[in-house]
DNA sequence: TTACAACTGTAGTGATCGCTACAGGAAAGC
DNA sequence: GCTTTCCTGTAGCGATCACTACAGTTGTAA
């Protein structure tokens, strides 16, 4: 069924048990934050000991790093990109904003851990936090990118303004659902959103 | 020079103290989150023992709630609001979002740790957390009278939807303030805020 | 002077922290 | 068979956790 991965076979249940880890951890540190997040709890929740999870992380730290950059895959996967080419450019930008709230129902983790880390500022970075801190910078560039194809009459300063701007609001939405739950349509507040960003950009190009 | 307060008076350097406990909290707070604050590194940092923080506190549950709540306060105290009956809707909007975008430099403690509370999902609520949660539900329905009233078009779904939007707006922009440092103009984004909640809400009232 | 309330300092409690040493079991290759 | 690699289980390291008991100090009021 499941032969050779690379030259070497996979053992027994080692990518099984990486898993279980993984989802433990991601509903701890969920719960708890990073500094509450211990691995006696960890190992408790996911049912296999800590030397286990020492075998397949380094420490603390890197297992932290797994989760988020395992939850922004997840993230990743749940956007499926609008087609390039299709409709109004107002159309597409609310189709994408769509797209990103639902991406977020689906795979909540990612952000929310990566802006509980955010807020944290101790003194040592956690490389989880920087792991975090690179994507948004990515997903930042591409936004950009999308605001000065659109808006060909927007100048680099209200691009730059504007990318802020829409990141912060899906920042603060997600925060918005994490408050009032079901009380909140993320969907149609991310709806209301792109046509918050489409008259900002109007005004801005004038 | 300062006499009896009530019947009873302060002693020696008792109200110093707590305030000094509470300084060294919201630094250790804001650095580490609830899990990480803890009381030995807040002892140390406020130079005062364990014993004399449990003087003050109950325990430290009771101790992150007293910050969030002392942040607030000085929040509101850097919140000079507008004049209620000068300019243009469009005017006081403006200058509402740049009064709260000042306050929140002057005093982000407030807001930095409450959405770190926020973000957590403990089983069991901390009391800082539902502090917090309070203290937003009452700006939730102030800014939705707001909208009330300088917006009668609006229907009441509209007005939620758009005082969520407005709150989150003001999260999105705080987070990205704290992530971007000195290359992120709050005043100005908040600005833009007034400016996107203005045309959102035009096209809500059509 | 006495009495008391308001703090502070010392010295712990048992529990939990991150992490490690190390023996052993289970499957694959020889 | 034997070895090698992968992974788990047990036990425990020193450090730190939240919290407390309690004696000592000090300003104030009677």
């Amino acid at each position: 069924m499941d032969d050779d991965r690379n030259t070497r076979r996979r053992r027994a249940n080692g990518e099984e048990s990486r898993r279980r880890i993984l989802d433990a951890t991601v509903e701890v540190a969920g719960e708890r934050g990073y500094e509450g997040t211990s691995i006696a709890l960890v190992s408790k929740r996911c049912g296999l000991p800590a030397s286990s999870i020492y075998w397949h992380f380094k420490d603390k730290d890197d297992l932290i790093a797994a989760v988020i950059e395992r939850s922004f895959g997840r993230w990743l996967a749940a956007l499926t990109l609008p087609d390039d080419s299709a409709g109004t450019p107002m159309a597409r930008v609310t189709m994408l904003a769509q797209q990103v709230a639902t991406a977020l129902l689906e795979a909540p983790d990612f952000l929310r851990l990566g802006l509980m880390l955010t807020l944290e500022r101790r003194p040592e970075e956690p490389s989880a936090r920087t792991m975090f801190l690179q994507v948004r910078e990515f997903a930042h560039r591409r936004v950009a990118d999308m605001f000065a194809e659109f808006m060909p009459g927007l100048d680099p300063a209200a691009v730059q303004l504007l990318t802020t701007y829409a990141l912060a609001g899906a920042d603060g939405l997600f925060v918005a659902k994490e408050i009032g739950g079901d009380g909140v349509d993320l969907v149609r507040l991310f709806e209301l959103h792109a046509l918050a960003l489409f008259d900002l950009a109007a005004r801005l190009s004038s």
